[in-house]
DNA sequence: CCCCAGTCCTGCGGGC
DNA sequence: TGCCCGCAGGACTGGG
């Protein structure tokens, strides 16, 4: 599930494609079902044909390419969405096919086995209506404590659930604000709004420390194998999560109490009961040493 | 405005 | 053995 390190894995997997002129543009008749483009299909090929890609970036989850002519396409990969320079996982799910001259790659391909993905190609307008800071907040990657409390603070909602929001903060998702609050040592139903400073503080470090490390092992690819980078290999860091997907193993952090699982917003949650205690003393003492130890 | 439930989609694994 | 159902969670929509 594609979150914000596994994104910056591809936008770096990808990197071949700067300089490259599109010179075709291919919507694979083995996909089964289209996935959405925006514009519709043969305008949106028209509008990107001939153009150069002259710089990548990313946009808390989605892949951006930056074209000559100042537009944008932007890449959703959503669950299964994949980035690739290689050969696909399989033929049949390859929903985009870029044909490409002048650079060191000849292809790139959007394959989504679910086709939850969206392919997008913006003006800059559309970009800064779509993405701007009104729609995405600060990238997590680099998020300050005061950016998170300014807004965040005041809100009722349980914390891990609004780290998901992409608006308050771009790049989180389901995996990883359950192993940043961990680090952070916070209990994922602790409202918002009863937070302390330097509750905020523990988060944003474990927000950049946990998502630069995962980064750093190319990202997560769980049991069903479905996130891969540039070159269709597996990442690694599912090797070194802390509690997502643990529930009922030892807690390595305390080697004491099992890891618990607990559903917010239709979505599971896992942390441990012992470390990210709900109590308000033990968090106050543990969040002052937590942090820095990452 | 804030927040939650429902929706899309495919593949997999549990239960019977 | 085979089928069915629930679950996985990105972002978005509609409504309270």
């Amino acid at each position: 599930m594609p979150e914000l390190p596994e994104v910056e894995t591809m936008r770096r997997g990808v990197a071949a494609v700067v300089g490259a002129r599109i010179v075709d543009l291919i919507r694979p008749r083995s996909a089964l079902r289209p996935i959405l483009f925006a514009p519709r299909w043969d305008r949106l090929k028209r509008r990107a044909l001939g153009q150069s890609i002259v710089a990548t970036g990313r946009a808390g989850k989605r892949l951006v390419f930056e074209l000559s002519g100042g537009n944008r396409l932007v890449i959703e990969p959503r669950m299964t969405g994949l980035a690739l320079l290689s050969d696909p996982p399989t033929d049949e799910h390859v929903r985009l096919r870029m044909m490409l001259a002048g650079a060191a790659t000849r292809q790139f391909l959007f394959w989504d086995r679910r086709g939850l993905g969206t392919v997008r190609l913006v003006s800059p307008a559309e970009y800064l209506a779509r993405y701007g800071p009104d729609h995405l907040g600060p990238d997590a990657l680099s998020v300050t404590a005061d950016q998170l409390r300014t807004r965040l603070g005041r809100s009722r909602r349980a914390v891990k659930v609004a780290l998901l929001d992409q608006r308050a903060v771009a790049g989180i998702g389901n995996l990883y604000a359950a192993e940043i609050l961990h680090v952070a040592r916070i209990h994922p139903a602790r409202p918002c709004d009863r937070l302390t400073a330097p509750q905020w503080q523990a988060i944003a470090a474990a927000a950049r420390a946990v998502l630069s490390e995962a980064i750093r092992h190319e990202g997560s690819t769980l049991a069903d194998g479905t996130y891969r980078n540039a070159l269709n290999q597996a990442g690694s860091y599912q090797n070194h999560h802390l509690v997502y997907g643990r529930a009922g193993s030892p807690c390595s952090t305390c080697g004491g109490e099992s890891i618990a699982r607990i559903v917010q917003s239709q979505r599971s949650t896992f942390f441990c009961p012992a470390c990210q205690a709900a109590g308000r003393r033990r968090r106050r003492k543990l969040c002052t040493t937590g942090p820095d130890t990452v």
